[in-house]
RNA sequence: GCCCUGGUGGUGGAACUGGUAGACACGCAGGACUUAAAAUCCUGUUCGCCGCAACGCGAGUGCGGGUUCAAUUCCCGCCUGGGGCACCA
């Protein structure tokens, strides 16, 4: 009996489908644990390889829970509303729904043959109104509330409100406006619209203005990704930035409380790093600077004060006499009014080259600009005036927009200097070598007036304390983080439930939801910027929001959803929510470090802050899946221009490709004399069959890389056939060969076979992997070749499930080998059944209980590759043994199922179990039969191993000094030298120092 | 530019807390079975050197230094691949 994977792989799942063996039930007695897959956004182009490898992590360790007896909650389901699809109905008049729908049919065809445990009828749709209703009543919820800073908690807006009418804002600083001041009696008298106003202030989703990449020529605004040096990615159109009103999520209110939960969570270091500079708390002061104008008239320079001072935020104030110069950012609201008449050609003409430049491309440039602007800065110290510049590299958003230039302890304030010209000042002595900035705390403070020789350290509270007691400076806490952008001007997202009356925004009734997406008779863009909602006549006469809410609204709250899916009445049952609570496991790509990780970090804090669930952090821990990169397959077509006589007509030409062996970069390899020979053989050959005539130069052949599809190539070796059947204008292309018989004149690679038959091989790279870039392996065809185990085994098999690699298809036969190899412990091709009921030897035993420490550990810690060479070691120990026994087998299976359970619960059927494997209990790990009394202990003579010497696990460490040194090769390396130290690392090894 | 992360044989990778570098698998080479092929099984396989052989010597975990009896693992400096940087998801 074979294995025939096909057929158990199609009975077993049609078996379980039927029984419903994956259904989840809200059991409250059994312990429960829940593991959740990042869900996916469902593109067009359906599930590649690499989507596969965490589910199949999660998959692993949901059946491993399972089978140690936990309730697991594993669902699935897809972030459904995005750009990609609202993209396609643009371009084909699609709709998004219905692109969506075919989308998720394809993904859900490919999920399946990879036999997923999911339970399918928890399966949530973000774009379903049975969702995006709740993902709406959570957006009232926030909108709904704001941030009490003494109580460090979401509190409802209504409550504040009646705070005001008792005692003003005295007790609540406004987080949008910190200016705004106002008593109980100034609250009572303001008009209903003030009110308000004031209100969206507090609101934790809130309304205000943003800058967007605004593109005129396609009448729309773009994501960061469309747009590439300054211009749209389609059709290169001029993009800038441009102010629109937008919806905000004030996550700033929340910075600490997202920074203390991080040490409450199982993270990555590296993932809590993220978060953590992202969030990017500082401690520093914002220090106010008399700016003054000098007015040149001819005689005398006379100066003007302005009536504002320029605030710089600063998290060193010690280098106060160390300011040479102040940067303020060009979109600074003081530059109109400071500007010089001098110099306000040119601060025009420099503001013009920043707007077309985004924030990433500002701070990642090199290249050192900026443009002063006349005025100056008093330092209020020593008076010294210090001129003001705009530059790029400081930005608007953070801090006050301005900063101090400290050109001896800032690396990027040195540059400025230096290219400026503007004269340093050293304020830290020898710290400072006149090359480079030197960052340092630890110095003595020197050209610092009342600072002199205080350490920088130290000279920070000095400095703060004497700004406050000048009333010009503060201690300040800053967060690089900004308030979320919560709205876009789209149409594939969740409407916002508001409705503007009066230029106040007003929420619709709980009852009112879900409020449902209309339909459009364009996708295209609604006047001045406004999203597509904008065009129709019945949204806008009901004064509805015309922007939608954005990608990450529906999926920073879907892990609530799985556990109570159906329910109409809530967004999830509280009783449910307290049972199923944290994601006990949560599997995705780093890429969603500080996106979407964070903005559910965020909403599971509100949510739990107003009551409605019991836990304030969402994924108690994380696993980080490595990406899968596409390896890409080139080929190189010779390109003829300019290689023969200016007479020559080369349509008549074929297209040829060169095989990558051949090539030295973009040019035939001529270094190598064979190889040079090879191709003018070959050359010439292809010529003449043409009948042509006319060619110069070998030298001067150059080649452009093509990507080839990799399903025509196995390794690199091209498959022609495939290739020219691939598109027509390939049907006639020629090939330049390598490797050929021997006798040729081309140099025999090592390894190669003597009677090497001609071959053509690619170029490789690796790429991200995509369509466009034909190096795409979709996971069907390999489930269809070599089933679902199989392939599942081997993406575990391919290494660390949290590094990125490669893919490659090599290497998938021996996992199914290993698979045939277990087969075949049980069945026999002739004989059939070969299991016996004979009793286990300790030796099996011992194969045994070591495979089931193994796997229960790597299991654990999510080492499924080695976990998957366990099982290799364990079957091909057991072949060794022609152990075919029950006592041994059984257990082996019941370990496989978590990993390939298709194949387990066949064999599992045939050793005449009743019930499923799925439900089968993890073997018990007994350390009695994997004891060992000895250990071969390597033994080193200065740190390099010699020989070894099995020695009792007993055995003292006198006696092992004793045993070894009294080892003839010991003796041997030692020449007479005497011992100078003897380590001895009990079960490990042994090193002797002389 | 800034933040995070990786780099080990021909290839994917293993070595879990500083303790025998290369488990397991692919590939390759040789062999067995077979009329033949497939399938399966066996042997070898980091590199270099010596050799009849060795559990013989030397080098070796991106590069250069350091700490240690001992470093893939810890520290410092560099090179380089990947991810993110706020409207892709």
């Amino acid at each position: 009996m074979e294995y025939d994977f096909r057929k158990i792989e199609k009975e077993w799942q049609a078996q379980w489908k039927k029984n419903g063996a994956y259904r989840v039930k809200n059991d409250f007695s059994k312990p429960k644990c829940y593991v959740l897959d990042m869900f996916p956004y469902p593109s067009g182009a359906g599930l590649h390889v690499g989507h596969p490898l965490g589910y199949i992590a999660s998959d692993i360790y949901s059946r491993y829970k399972r089978l140690k007896g936990f309730n697991v909650l594993h669902p699935m389901g897809y972030d459904a509303f995005g750009l990609p699809a609202e993209q396609y109905a643009i371009e084909h008049g699609v709709h998004p729904a219905k692109s969506t729908v075919q989308n998720i049919d394809t993904f859900r065809k490919q999920l399946d043959n990879i036999g997923f445990c999911y339970d399918w009828d928890r399966e949530v749709r973000t774009c379903e109104p049975g969702y995006y209703k709740w993902t709406q009543w959570i957006f009232l919820q926030l909108f709904n509330s704001f941030f009490n800073r003494a109580t460090r908690k979401a509190e409802p807006i209504a409550e504040l409100a009646a705070e005001f009418e008792k005692n003003g804002n005295a007790g609540h600083a406004c987080p949008g406006d910190a200016s705004i001041s106002f008593t109980a009696e100034q609250w009572k008298a303001y008009t209903e619209k003030e009110k308000q106003d004031i209100l969206m202030n507090y609101r934790l989703a809130f309304c205000g203005y943003g800058e967007v990449n605004w593109c005129e020529a396609l009448g729309t605004v773009l994501a960061n990704d469309e747009v590439v040096n300054g211009v749209s990615e389609r059709g290169g159109h001029p993009v800038v930035k441009k102010k629109l009103r937008q919806w905000y999520l004030r996550i700033t209110e929340y910075a600490d409380r997202l920074l203390e939960g991080l040490e409450t969570i199982e993270f990555s270091e590296a993932m809590k790093e993220m978060q953590t500079n992202w969030i990017g708390k500082s401690y520093g002061a914002e220090i106010d600077f008399v700016i003054v104008s000098r007015e040149s008239s001819g005689v005398s320079e006379e100066l003007t004060t302005h009536h504002s001072p320029l605030t710089v935020y600063t998290t060193r104030p010690d280098t106060i006499f160390g300011v040479d110069f102040m940067v303020i950012a060009p979109e600074h609201e003081l530059i109109e009014s400071i500007t010089t008449p001098v110099q306000k050609p040119a601060v025009e003409e420099y503001i013009t080259y920043v707007k077309s430049r985004s924030d990433r491309e500002r701070q990642a440039e090199k290249k050192i600009s900026g443009c002063f602007t006349g005025a100056y800065a008093v330092n209020p110290f020593n008076g010294k005036q210090i001129p003001i510049w705009i530059s790029e590299y400081v930005l608007a958003g953070y801090g006050t927009g301005a900063i101090m230039g400290v050109p001896c302890g800032d690396e990027r304030d040195h540059k400025f200097a230096r290219h400026f010209n503007i004269p340093i000042t050293n304020i830290i002595g020898q710290h400072y070598n006149g090359v480079d900035a030197n960052p340092t705390k630890d110095a003595q403070l020197e050209n610092s007036e009342f600072l002199n020789g205080v350490v920088m350290r130290d000279a920070i509270g000095i400095v703060n304390a004497k700004l406050e007691e000048m009333g010009i400076g503060k201690k300040k806490v800053n967060y690089k983080m900004r308030d979320a952008a919560f709205s876009r001007q789209r149409y594939w997202g969740e409407p916002f439930p508001i409705q503007w009356k009066n230029g106040v925004a007003v929420p619709l009734n709980e009852t009112e939801l879900p409020l449902l997406l209309p339909e459009v008779d364009s996708y295209s863009p609604g006047p001045e910027g406004e999203g597509p909602l904008a065009n129709i006549p019945a949204w806008v006469a009901k004064e509805l929001e015309t922007n939608t809410m954005p990608g990450y609204a529906g999926s920073s709250w879907y892990f609530l959803r799985y556990m109570d899916p159906h329910n109409t009445e809530t967004f999830c049952d509280r009783t449910l929510s307290d049972y199923w609570n944290q994601v006990d496991l949560y599997i995705g790509g780093t890429e969603h470090a500080v996106g979407h990780l964070l903005y559910s970090r965020l909403w599971t804090k509100v949510l739990f802050d107003l009551g409605h669930i019991g836990f304030d952090e969402p994924f108690r821990k994380l696993l980080n899946q490595g990406m899968i990169q596409g390896s890409s397959r080139f080929v190189y077509r010779v390109l003829w221009q300019g290689i023969f006589k200016p007479d020559f007509d080369l349509s008549k030409l074929p297209t040829i490709f060169v095989s990558a062996g051949l090539l030295k970069g973009n040019k035939i390899n001529i270094e190598d004399v064979g190889i040079e020979n090879t191709v003018k053989t070959q050359l010439n050959q292809i010529l003449h069959k043409y009948a042509l005539d006319g060619f110069r130069n070998i030298e001067d052949i150059t080649v452009a890389a093509l990507h080839v599809d990799v399903n025509f190539v196995n390794g690199i070796r091209l498959d022609i056939n495939a290739f020219k059947n691939w598109r027509t204008e390939y049907q006639n292309s020629e090939f330049i060969y390598e490797g050929g018989p021997v006798g040729n004149p081309l140099k025999l690679e090592p390894g190669k076979k003597m009677d090497n038959p001609w071959v053509f091989d690619c170029g490789i790279e690796v790429e991200k992997m995509s369509k466009s870039k034909f190096n795409t392996v979709n996971p069907d065809d390999l489930v269809e070749k070599f089933g679902a185990d199989t392939f599942r085994m081997y993406e575990m098999f391919l290494g660390p499930v949290d590094q990125s690699k490669p893919w490659d298809t090599k290497g998938i036969e021996g996992v199914h080998r290993f698979l045939k190899k277990l087969w075949r412990l049980f069945f026999d091709e002739v004989k059939g059944k070969v299991w016996t009921e004979e009793k286990a030897t300790t030796e099996e035993l011992k194969v045994l209980h070591r495979t089931i420490r193994k796997i229960g550990e790597d299991t654990e810690r999510f080492s499924f590759n080695t976990a998957v060479s366990a099982f290799m070691i364990c079957v091909n120990e057991l072949s060794d043994l022609k152990c075919h026994k029950r006592e041994i087998l059984e257990p082996l299976v019941i370990m496989v199922t978590s990993y390939a359970p298709h194949i387990s619960e066949a064999l599992w059927k045939a050793l005449g179990n009743e019930n499923s494997v799925l439900d089968a209990v993890f073997p018990e790990y007994e350390e009695k039969y994997t004891v060992e009394s000895s250990k071969e202990y390597p033994v080193s003579i200065n740190g390099k191993v010699r020989t070894n010497i099995n020695i009792a696990l007993d055995a003292t460490a006198e006696q092992v000094q004793e045993i070894t040194l009294a080892n003839e090769l010991v003796q041997k390396w030692m020449e007479g030298k005497a011992l100078k130290k003897f380590i001895f690392v009990k079960g490990k090894m042994i090193n002797v120092v002389i």
